[in-house]
DNA sequence: TCTGACCTGCGA
DNA sequence: TCGCAGGTCAGA
């Protein structure tokens, strides 16, 4: 599932229902998912916290709880549900939390992609790059970035060590958002390019995360629910559907080992 | 820079 | 039964 919209959407959700909330009980049922502790440092460190904040940076979820910050990636099928009468894989429930007030959290990942994370200041994630939302990628520093790489516009996008948070599925919208092929090299891109390429990120991804993010299978919000993005999508799964803005079809190539959608005659 | 590996479920 | 899927990482 999960790029930054999804994530946002998680992180948003979670806030009002798990904030001031003492955790009673962590049960980690998946040691394996635990990246950097052991699952007994986990299972002693969490009781008695108490959570002061849900953060995230790029596609990575941060909990702030005393001096304890468990970190999520949520891999291609991580979700959180406040209700395990929502999940359609219990068998893939990794993780519960349970609070003093009754409340539970659980987190659910069926293809184990997902990675957990325990540190005992806030995580800094030295190599990841720039948000995209917000001020700090600027039109300005997006054109430097650009002008420094010579690699497809995509990848670009995609490489998290570049910008934070952009997956597969909004690498394609965003291109087609801004009428640039995906096969583009970086430094080939003119001044007017970037600035529409600027505006699209900030709106293709603000989009989503007002949308709840884009649901293809597993992802749920915390409430259980799918996203609503899905059904504004432009390319991304539309591979031989006509193009909605000259009616052309839609191309799918292979770019990086990952599906590429994109309309030839739009995006030059 | 590219490929395969990590996992499981789903649809053709 | 096979290929594919929203992500990342190691190794060639």
């Amino acid at each position: 599932m999960p790029e930054l919209p999804e994530v946002e959407t998680i992180r948003r959700q979670l806030l009002p229902l798990y904030r001031g909330e003492t955790i009673r009980k962590a049960i980690l049922k998946t040691p394996r998912l635990l990246k950097n502790a052991s699952a007994k440092d986990f299972r002693r460190s969490l009781p008695g916290k108490t959570i002061e904040d849900f953060r995230r940076r790029g596609k990575f979820l941060i909990i702030h709880c005393g001096e304890v910050y468990p970190v999520f990636h949520l891999g291609m099928s991580g979700i959180f549900l406040k209700d395990k009468a929502e999940s359609r894989y219990p068998q893939h429930i990794h993780l519960e939390m349970i609070f003093d007030s009754g409340k539970q959290l659980y987190f659910q990942d069926m293809r184990k992609f997902g990675k957990i994370w325990l540190y005992k200041k806030p995580p800094e994630f030295p190599g990841l790059g720039v948000e995209p939302l917000g001020e700090e990628l600027s039109g300005e520093r997006l054109a430097e970035m650009l002008k420094g790489k010579q690699m497809n516009i995509k990848q670009f996008l995609m490489g998290q060590e570049i910008i934070a948070g952009i997956g597969n599925i909004y690498a394609s919208e965003i291109l087609f958002a801004a009428k640039i092929s995906p096969l583009r090299k970086t430094n080939s891109l003119q001044p007017p390019e970037i600035a529409v390429l600027h505006r699209e990120i900030g709106a293709i991804l603000s989009a989503a995360v007002e949308r709840f993010g884009t649901t293809y299978s597993a992802y749920r919000t915390v409430e259980g629910v799918s996203g609503q993005n899905q059904n504004f999508l432009k390319v991304y799964q539309r591979a031989e559907e006509a193009c909605y803005t000259c009616g052309k079809k839609i191309r799918k190539i292979v770019l990086g080992s990952r599906s590429t959608f994109y309309c030839e005659n739009c995006q030059r």
